[in-house]
Parts: structure tokens; C-alpha cells; sequence
DNA sequence: CTATACAGTACCAATTTAGTACTTTTTAGC
DNA sequence: GCTAAAAAGTACTAAATTGGTACTGTATAG
């Protein structure tokens, strides 16, 4: 499909909302409860994301989750790192040699870890900081200007169960 | 994963493959045998790069497939949108507007978006004429032996791209 | 007329993904 | 210490996707 999985994608929710405020323990509840998701699902990915040292976690009473390290200094590809298949490629030639029965006679296999490494260094040049929610009045004007936009959702918009 | 599937994996070998006698008319017998994949797959694969006119048909006996331009006109984006399911986007809601729910709360679709156009860019400046397999001695050594052959392929289909 | 080869459809098996439940461990605060 | 909160770990099920194949129909060259 060439779609991340939605557990990257929550990844993503999830570390954007930590990076509005990045000194602060934030528990999986909280998280699940701020972001509309299942709270399982939520601890799956911080878990996921702890492995990867993109979250610190505290345990215990008071305890949950904050960034280790400044929202500008993660990128989309550290979390796509920590919640996809390693390693990284488009390709299973291009990620795992020796896997293809076809190597030997496959002549393209440069070609894909060439387009992987610009795919990577695209995902690797946006950090959590910019993706990270704009201030009210940014947003409001970000949204204005476009005329004839199609799709201004409805008041169903909101609606939204869980799991 | 931030894969593609295997089925537009096969794409781009077969179009590489017919890339490197452009002219020629090839069935999905002779390639699915040239390049060590099963006939119904391989077929399956030709359909749908017809459908995005990737490829030209010709049924009936001495019937079968040839690329309907140079392959220096034919990108891996070009085979990844005949092959993955459309429209192209890294994210759910990056390439459907109305599918999330979360969509109105969600601030991080633009980053998405510009992602995206990164990664697709990427796979847009990639031609199968540049993943083409042999140099010119061999491609000129595969011609020879078949005999009747119609239409010399021209010096334009080695041109490469700056990569 | 017949063999070849594409076109289309339908289907099944295998894999992957998503989500949930449950148990254990840690720790703050009383 | 006791208790409650919260992460860590494990296991499992259900759903969706993917990959591959079989079968029938249609066009065409010789």
C-alpha cells in the first residue's frame, strides 16, 4: 500500500501532542483520552516508542511518559524506525539482502536503495517541532485563504468511537 | 511496513525487464519465465499496467505485451500508482480528506501532505530507462539472435538521466 | 479451425495488522 | 508498610490485506 501503519500514525499523533508540551509526563491515559484512541492501543505504541528512547518512562503513581529530548531534535523517521519493520526499504531486496532467489540475476537493486535513501532523508528532514500544532492564530489563518476549498466536514466531524 | 507490495515489486522488474527491448513484443509467458515468477502472477501484473496504459496488448497468437513509450518516459511512480492503491499517500488522511475522524482536530495532515509530495517526487525522477539492467554490449548480444525482428531500437532508449 | 495468448472474474490460503485482556512490577503518597 | 496508579510484559483473537491460482471468455494469426 505504501502507507505507514496506523500504529506509526498514532506513533506520530502521539508524539506531536507530547511536543506541544515536551517537559511534561504525560500518562497513556491521558493520551488515549486527549487523542480519541483506545488507551491498549496508546501503551502499545509508547512502549514501542520507549524501546526506541523516544519517550522516557515513569513508572508508578504520577508516573507516564515524556520526550528524551527536544521535539526538534525527532524526526518522522525515528518513529517510523520504531514502529515499522527494520530495516527500512520499500523493497525486500532493498531492505534485507539475501532474502530474493532473483538477486543474483536482479540488476535494479541499486536503483531501490537509491530512491530508499531519498525517501529516507525526506522523512528524516521533518521533525515532530514543525508538525507539532500551531498556536490558535496560525491556525485560524491557515485557514482562511483557501477559497473554494471542498470538503469543510460537517458537524458529524466529531464523532468518534474508539475502537 | 512502508513497503510496496510485491505485486508492484513485480512491476518494476517487469517493466525493467521490457525496458531493455522496448520495441519487442513480449508475452506474460516469456516474461514471467525470464524473470522466475509464476504465469498467473505475471498476468495479473500486466493487466493492471494496461489499464494504466503502461503497457500496450495485443492478443492472439504471437499476442502480447510491449511498453507504450520509451522507457526514459515511464517513472517508478508511474508503476507504484498502476499497481498501489490510489490515491497515493503515506497516511490515511493524508490521502483521503474526510476519512479520519479526527480530521478537525488533527494539525498534522499538512505535514503529511508536504511528506508526501517528497516521497513521490523521489519515486517521479526515477525512469525504468535508468534502472535498466545490462550495458549496451549485452542489450545489442540479446537482439541478434531473433530473427525477423521488427524495428531497431534508436540510441534514445539508453539515455539516462542524471541521477 | 485451431492453438495461442490476453481479459476478466472469482476464490482460497497465508500473512500481517489491529486491538484487547490479563498479569506483573514499580513507585508515590498516605 | 499499604494502597492505588501506572508502566511492562505476555498472549491471544479478529479483521483486513495480500498473494497466488483456477477457470471461463474473447481475439487473432496461420
Amino acid at each position: 500500500m505504501l502507507r505507514i501503519s496506523k500504529l506509526t500514525d498514532y506513533g506520530t499523533l502521539i508524539m506531536t501532542h507530547m511536543a506541544s508540551a515536551p517537559e511534561r509526563m504525560m500518562s497513556a491515559a491521558e493520551l488515549a483520552d486527549a487523542l480519541g484512541l483506545g488507551l491498549a492501543t496508546v501503551s502499545k505504541v509508547l512502549k514501542a516508542l520507549g524501546r526506541a528512547a523516544l519517550v522516557v518512562s515513569q513508572r508508578g503513581t504520577r508516573g507516564g511518559y515524556r520526550l528524551s529530548r527536544p521535539p526538534a531534535q525527532i524526526s518522522i523517521a525515528d518513529i517510523v524506525d520504531a514502529l515499522e519493520e527494520q530495516p527500512f526499504g520499500l523493497t525486500e531486496c532493498s531492505a534485507n539482502s539475501g532474502v530474493c532467489t532473483l538477486e543474483s540475476r536482479c540488476r535494479i537493486r541499486d536503483s531501490w536503495l537509491r530512491i530508499n535513501a531519498v525517501v529516507r532523508n525526506a522523512l528524516q528532514t521533518v521533525s515532530i517541532a514543525e508538525m507539532t500544532p500551531a498556536p490558535l492564530a496560525t491556525q485560524l489563518l491557515e485557514h482562511i485563504p483557501v477559497t473554494g476549498e471542498q470538503g469543510v466536514p460537517g458537524p458529524d466531524r466529531l464523532a468518534r468511537q474508539p475502537g
